[in-house]
DNA sequence: GAGTGGTCTAGACCACGTT
DNA sequence: ACGTGGTCTAGACCACTCC
C-alpha cells in the first residue's frame, strides 16, 4: 500500500478501498488492513474518519523529530570532559514576566538556577532554569552544586507534556560574558517546559555558541 | 499501563510482567495487550526485546517534534501578503563540495536555485535550494518563475528519508543582503536533505532572520 | 439509518535472541 | 532449546459521522 501510495496508484487527495476489499484483495484478515492502514495514519500519510473511509493526504509540511540530549552526555559523546558550574540559586515568587514565559501562576514560589556546562574546560551551554516549587516541592531541598538541574529532574520527575522553541539572537549581556562570545557570533536558542498532568514544571533556557552548535533529526516514512 | 509508569510503580530500568500475566490481570486479550504495549514502545516509554521482556526505559533525552511548514502557509496564517522572488537559476555539475553537503555523486547534474519569500513586501526567507536531476529529471523543465522549487517538489516528488539540520548563525553576504539584516541580527537556518529510496532528491538551506523567527513544538506522552 | 473505521477476542503459529 | 514478543485470523460488537 505505501508502494502505491509513492507510485501515485493512489494519488493524494483519493480515497482509498475500504478495509474489508482491501482484505479480501490482499487474501487476509482485515485486522490485518487495519493495522497496516493505522502504521500508515501515524505516519501521516494517510487520513482516516469514520464513515468517510480512508484518503491519501496532500502533504503540506515535513514532521522533523530531534532528539535533545544530556548536555553532559553530547559533550563525552564527542569525548570531551564534561565540567558543570552553578553560577546562581535564589528562589523567588513569580511575577508577571516569569507567568508570561512560564505557565505558573502568579505569586508561586519558584526556584531560578544559572548554570555552565563545559567542553574541556570551554564554555559549551548556559542554562537558565525556573522550577515551580508548588509542582516539584523536592527540588528545593537539591542545592544543585554537583548534579545539574536537567539530570536531577530528568532521573526525579517524569512529564506528560513538553513544548520546545527553537530561536537563533545575537547574545545577550550574560550570554557574552559567561559563553565568552565577541559580537561576531549568534547565540541558538532552545526554550523548553514541560509539565506534569497539567501542573508546570520548569521552563528552561538553554543558550549555545552559534558557531559550534547544530542539531540533527532524520527521519524515514516508516522504517 | 502509563499511569503505573509515571508512578514510578514500575520504575525506570524494571522489567514489567509478561504480555500474558497482563492479560489475565487485566481481563483482556493477549492481543490488546500487545497493542497497548506496542503504543507505549513507539512513544519510547519501554523498551521491547524478545525473550528479553520489556522494560521500562530511562529516558535520557527528550524527543520534540517540529512541523516545517510551507513557507507560503506559515506567511499567509499570520494574515500577510506571500510574495516570491526568483533570483538565480543555473545548472551546474556537483563539485567536491557540493558532494560533502549533498549526498549526490561527484559530476552528477545539479539545479541550483536562489529564492526570496516575502511577507507584506519584506524579506522573510532566502532559500538556496540544489536539486538533483538525476534523481528528478523533470525539475529541468520547471522555470520556477512563479511556483517555488519547495511547493513543486511537495507536490511532484514524494520523498522516503529527510534530514534537518538546525543552527544559528552570523549571516553571510546573501543573507545580509537579501534579507536587509544589519550587523546587529542573527539568522536561523534550516537545512534539509531529502531522499527518494536511497537517490538524493534535494539540499536546501533556509535562512531567517533570527529576531523575527522562532520554531515551535508540542509533545505530549500518548496523546 | 447505514456505512465506515475502532476495538476487542481467543486462538494459533512464527521469528528471534537468550541461554 | 525455550521463552518471549510479533503477527495473523475469523469473527464480533461498538462508535462515530455523514447523508
Amino acid at each position: 500500500m505505501l508502494t502505491r501510495i509513492m507510485d501515485r496508484e493512489w494519488a493524494p487527495g483519493e480515497t482509498v478501498p475500504h478495509e474489508e476489499d482491501l482484505a479480501r484483495s490482499y487474501g487476509c484478515a482485515r485486522a490485518t488492513v487495519n493495522r497496516a492502514l493505522r502504521e500508515l495514519a501515524d505516519a501521516g500519510l494517510v487520513e482516516r474518519r469514520r464513515k468517510a473511509g480512508t484518503r491519501v493526504v496532500q502533504r503540506e509540511t515535513r514532521g522533523a523529530t530531534f532528539q535533545i540530549p544530556l548536555v553532559r552526555v553530547e559533550i563525552e559523546k564527542t569525548g570531551r570532559a564534561y565540567g558543570y558550574r552553578l553560577l546562581r540559586r535564589s528562589t523567588v515568587l513569580s511575577d508577571s514576566d516569569l507567568v508570561g514565559r512560564f505557565d505558573t501562576s502568579e505569586g508561586n514560589p519558584i526556584l531560578h538556577l544559572q548554570c555552565l556546562h563545559l567542553a574541556d574546560g570551554e564554555p559549551y551551554q548556559l542554562e537558565n532554569r525556573w522550577i515551580d516549587l508548588k509542582t516539584v516541592p523536592d527540588a528545593a531541598d537539591e542545592d544543585f552544586e554537583i548534579i545539574g538541574p536537567n539530570e536531577w529532574l530528568l532521573s526525579a520527575i517524569p512529564f506528560t507534556h513538553a513544548e520546545h522553541v527553537f530561536s537563533a539572537a545575537m547574545p545577550n549581556g550574560d550570554e557574552r560574558e559567561h559563553l565568552q562570545l565577541d559580537s561576531t557570533d549568534a547565540v541558538f536558542i532552545i526554550e523548553r517546559r514541560t509539565w506534569l498532568s497539567g501542573n508546570p514544571v520548569t521552563y528552561v533556557r538553554l543558550s549555545h555558541i552559534g558557531s559550534s552548535f547544530r542539531l540533527h533529526s532524520q527521519d524515514t516514512d516508516l522504517g
